[in-house]
DNA sequence: TATGAATGAGCTTTCATTCAT
DNA sequence: CATGAATGAAAGCTCATTCAT
């Protein structure tokens, strides 16, 4: 998930570990004790790293969010089509929740525990992402190919459904055809669900 | 937000200060003496009627879960027309996040930190909840009003839609015209945004 | 020690303990656990009446220094003449370090360990004794009894005599008479050590 | 402060940074990565010429306290008469105090904390102090200078009253003139306060 | 010899839960 | 039934000390 060069840097096995164990337990529950064993280092070591439990925590979201949200911005880059561009980004959200489910599961879960300084930080992530729709539906309205609406909205309700079906997913531990889910939401969100 | 016979009943107060309070801090950073201090009941009290911190979690979800779903299902079943049914989940689903914003925030924050046995019961909210949506849809498509398609995708579809819209009010503090916004939920939901 | 109506009050039993561990071990070996243990009474009671280890500390000084203060201003009233108040104020000081050696050993350890807070704390005691020793010797002074000098420096070298021979004492584990040792001291100070 | 053939001797440099940050900070909130920076040396190498925090500490006091008895007995043979002998303690105790007023403060804070072994160490340097004035004070007495007396009560008298005012100066930031005030308290000394 | 990254024992403090009144 | 004083397990964090380089 994480970039690395050395995949034995201490502060790169420490983030993992953290990842894991606040995906498990969130992170009231999580304990540092914890995440040092899952690391494989000392207690004191994570302090040597990180200076508080929730600077890790907050450290490891913003690299896992980063990544993504490049992933997405240069994949989505690489599309033919807003149609393509649209399922892109649902293939991608799906893909990362299907392939790291333990870290969709702390993005959802710490929302406002961590107060505000966390409260910005997780929003970002989620706010990005739906900026990305809204360009791409305000490019559409633009050109013609999509019909006249408030493009903010309509990239919340894109986002919620391709979440919500992520979260469904999570949840269910079911592993379905990404290529053929997202190309299902795109086209209800463009032709509708009416005949 | 509770039914109850009695406002002066016990149990009755301390739930209701728990949503309070667990909506102030959320779960692991609320503390019994505040709960029992909001409720004016000594601590002790509140362990006279709930055997934990866990259990009157989960108690006071549920009966805020259950007036919740029975309200939506009457009063969906008292529209006309599958098209006036769906904004009427979208409508109900929006105004209890803009009234209880409070109380929604802990039904999202929650989700899974309490282990498997909250687990299973934040589920079953956003899975009734679904399943009347999901009722809806297959009913539109048997009358041939809707046009054939996975139900349940289009379910999630259109609960991650009204949602996502929920949760940006919530964290907004936004409180848009309801009425007009289910409205076009629905429409892009029905419609897509395709011209 | 200190004043207490009732000998089984939580707040004097650890307030007592702790002066007996702080005299032990210093303020920074001293642990809380210990503390409890010596009151007999369980870890988190002591955080039910102190809200710090600093604070347990500051506190439990201040009722010693107060006690201890107030005594000798009463007592040193209650002498005629002013060689028989210096010899109380000498006799008291013993006294105090004879029967309170543990307590004593803190008041004159934690002199700066604590911050700025208790700086002032642990010099007001010195600070009032002196006061009340420069008060005895600039009356003398006025009244013809003492020959013209610095009343403060006077102070100052008969507190320091006197405090010096009590360190000793709580060093030594000696038990000397106290009436003879006090009048050694005056006898000294009032008509020096020459011939 | 210290005595040593190579200025840049590691050993040394380490000494004379734990001098200072002990008298910074006391015993405990000192730390031996601050120490090591002080001396510009890496953490382990402290380690390397002494075995533990309280070695150094003990070692760094030693060679303070040795050279300052030396010093003291050095100077005070080489003074003429009593008085100026005892002038020339008192003169030179408040001089350490007024230029290691630091040093100082660790010297009379440490007293106790350090267990057993720092006990003795640290109660020799007055000890020998007040052998130093016990010796003055009985050649008095035998040689008819001094009136018959407790010749041990009167140094510790005499030593309280030099410790009590070095004091005062060390807390109040004073810088008065030395030399005079080591006058004004022989003279109460030798003549008593008396008229 | 010199280093500083790594360590974990040990500390203070919190708070859900109990139980005597 | 109602209470809240008492409790102690549990957790985050510090820092003296070690040891591979």
């Amino acid at each position: 998930m994480f970039i690395s060069v050395d995949e034995n840097d201490k502060r790169y096995r420490i983030m993992k570990a953290a990842a894991k164990v606040f995906a498990r337990k969130g992170f009231h529950r999580a304990k540092m004790e914890e995440i040092a064993q899952e690391a494989e280092v000392g207690k004191g070591t994570v302090y040597e790293y990180f200076s508080s439990k929730q600077q890790l925590f907050i450290e490891m979201f913003q690299v896992g969010r980063d990544y993504y949200l490049d992933t997405l911005v240069k994949k989505v880059a690489g599309e033919d089509g807003l149609k393509n561009k649209l399922k892109k980004v649902a293939y991608l959200h799906l893909k990362f929740f299907s392939e790291h489910t333990d870290v969709a599961r702390v993005m959802m879960q710490e929302f406002l525990q961590l107060g505000a300084e966390m409260y910005g930080e997780v929003l970002q992530t989620q706010k990005r992402e739906i900026e990305v729709l809204q360009g791409l539906i305000e490019e559409g309205v633009r050109s013609g190919y999509f019909r006249v609406l408030d493009a903010k909205i309509a990239a919340y309700a894109f986002y919620g459904s391709i979440h919500a079906i992520g979260s469904l997913m999570i949840f269910r531990g079911e592993k379905p055809d990404l290529e053929k889910l997202s190309g299902e939401i795109v086209d209800v969100f463009l032709q509708g669900i009416k005949k």
